[in-house]
DNA sequence: ATTTGCTACGAAAACGATTTCGAATTGCGA
DNA sequence: TCGCAATTCGAAATCGTTTTCGTAGCAAAT
């Protein structure tokens, strides 16, 4: 069974191809008769427009290529809900790509993309990129690049990004309310800049509070999952440094680091207290439940889309644009695993 | 900047386009000296080769679509990651799509896909998914086709699934050796054979255990989430009829259930012992961590490729082909919610 | 009779690659 | 010198659309 093609359709009807395709796409300079011919054959065969061709054309593939680090994190999965939801929308298609948190992955996966000629790309940096040509790549390809989460600030271009140093800030500020003096850090990976703001927030909740701050308190990651959060916990335990509580920058790293306290007999939240990130699934329903900073996925990655629009728009009608830095407001939800006078 | 095409490193060159082409493509007919230069000049004027132009000659776009019905289950996650991960190996590109458990959506995704012509379609069916036309228009594309996890056993295909009548008998002669009688079923929709079959192999291993098979304990869901596990579990409660376990087709369902009998004074696992399905992220973190079947998600995806590689290697080979259905093992995870002598 | 203004349609170029097939060039042996 | 094979290259067709620019035909206006 051969592809039906505009050019079928055209020779059983007995008019040019032109006017095929005008039919098709709405254009007003045919008649309604002719065009009812060709909707009602091109349906009866069962015709499918070929978008590649299209694309030739009009230099549109409407596909928007996503780059994650990593999937099966929940609040990526949000993200990505939101996205391919305004993507459906609005008649995009998404490629889903990871980068394993890699930079030698992530230039590669752009050069795919560029190769398929999306339309635009998301990108969410994976932890050890210093390097951005590979973004400068995009851009200069004429591809609309928008930034998402894990952000470069040394790239220019539209973001959407959550307030890190204030929800870090608010996250350490109720630790303290709650009676928390000797609060522990985990942080991330020192390159990515959400780490870095996160980290300033904690430190600043702390001056206001007149807290001394103790590096010795501040516990660097590389992989944020719960093994290296009970790993490093118990390596924590073992130096016998006075804490009573734990601003984790990752959701994961505190339930590893909660099995450890259990295992080690500090009762959460009587002996530590402790606040994670991200919200993700079923933390609300651990005992004790996490206390976490709830970021609204979904709504990121629509707003991911709506400046893409905004930003394809202003191109297409050649008017001057601004990259936009889109900051979505977070919120602390207060758990079990951090509150103040916890009866059991 | 206008995009640098093939044309204009001949023209530099003073070659033709063809030579160039070949040059690039490792053909043997063109002299090391000028692929030399060719390599060297593309490379230098950042030459990005045009997919959408290949592909009008060569009916390839190495791109696969897939369908799941949801985003943000982390079994599904896990599919993806196989899937990206062989995609990726193999040099493929992944667009990614959710019905939302409609039929109608994933008709129009299908639709969708087509246009793109996408060398291959992987799709896990909506739970109302009954007609399967849309399916059979994608075989009569030549498109290859390959169903998963939620597979339709009217349509023929390869697939890959799980043996899930096994499996839901494993872990109900599980809860049946730890002691339970009267065991509660919580059900999916009636449609997706995954319900079905569990379903079946909860009833066989009753009957195969001398238990009266009672329909009043097998719950229907339309929606397996916590919420509805919680909502169906209370309801359940009210009825005053007895039970001892419960074996659900979901963790998520098993989770919301566990909420409601927590509030309603019933000790888990001492008075009521729980199974889930899926073995869902930070599962074996909750209180008590709960037992259920571990379905190799990762695998799942990568047999997904697996199977697709070989239909497409047998058509362009000419070879006959027979579908493949491909059934992983599943593993029951025994953990506290379904302990036979349990101690706090 | 000529002009004007519509409507409805089509010819043809263009998008950027791949691939077939033929031809030019070269080397080399007879 | 001629013939032949091997090597290297290119002309041109092709994939399936979109879109520009005509033009034919016809009615109304001048």
């Amino acid at each position: 069974m051969k592809k039906i093609t505009l050019n079928e359709i055209a020779k059983k009807l007995k008019i040019s191809i032109t006017t095929v395709s005008k039919a098709l796409n709405g254009y007003s300079d045919v008649s309604l008769s002719t065009k009812q011919k060709v909707l009602e054959l091109s349906r009866k065969l069962n015709f499918i427009p070929n978008r590649q061709a299209a694309y030739l054309r009009t230099n549109k593939t409407k596909i928007i290529g996503v780059i994650i680090p990593v999937i099966g994190n929940s609040f990526f999965d949000d993200i990505l809900n939101g996205i391919l939801t305004s993507a459906e929308k609005y008649g995009y298609l998404i490629i889903l790509l990871k980068s394993d948190e890699s930079y030698e992955n992530e230039k590669r996966l752009i050069e795919q993309l560029l190769q398929q000629n999306v339309d635009g790309i998301f990108i969410s940096l994976a932890k050890d990129t210093y390097n951005l040509e590979h973004l400068e790549k995009v851009k200069s390809s004429k591809t609309v690049l928008i930034q998402f989460d894990k952000i470069s600030k040394l790239m220019d271009s539209s973001k959407v990004v959550i307030d890190d140093f204030n929800s870090a800030y608010k996250a350490t500020e109720h630790l303290i309310k709650n009676g928390c003096r000797e609060i522990v850090h985990f942080r991330g990976p020192l390159l990515p800049q959400a780490s870095i703001d996160r980290f300033l927030g904690y430190r600043k909740a702390l001056e206001d509070n007149k807290i001394k701050f103790d590096p010795k308190r501040v516990i660097l990651f590389d992989d944020m999952n719960d093994k290296e959060g009970y790993r490093l916990m118990n390596d924590f335990i073992s130096k016998k440094i006075k804490f009573d509580g734990i601003f984790s920058i990752s959701d994961y790293a505190a339930i590893g680091a909660i099995e450890s306290l259990k295992e080690n007999n500090f009762k959460i939240p009587m002996d530590i207290k402790v606040v994670g990130f991200s919200n993700l699934l079923f933390t609300d329903k651990l005992t004790p439940s996490l206390s976490t900073v709830y970021q609204p996925g979904f709504l990121m990655g629509q707003k991911c889309f709506e400046l893409y629009l905004k930003e394809t728009n202003a191109i297409k009608n050649n008017i001057k644009f601004n990259y936009i830095n889109e900051v979505v407001p977070t919120k602390l939800i207060r758990r079990n695993s951090s509150q103040k006078n916890f009866l059991e």
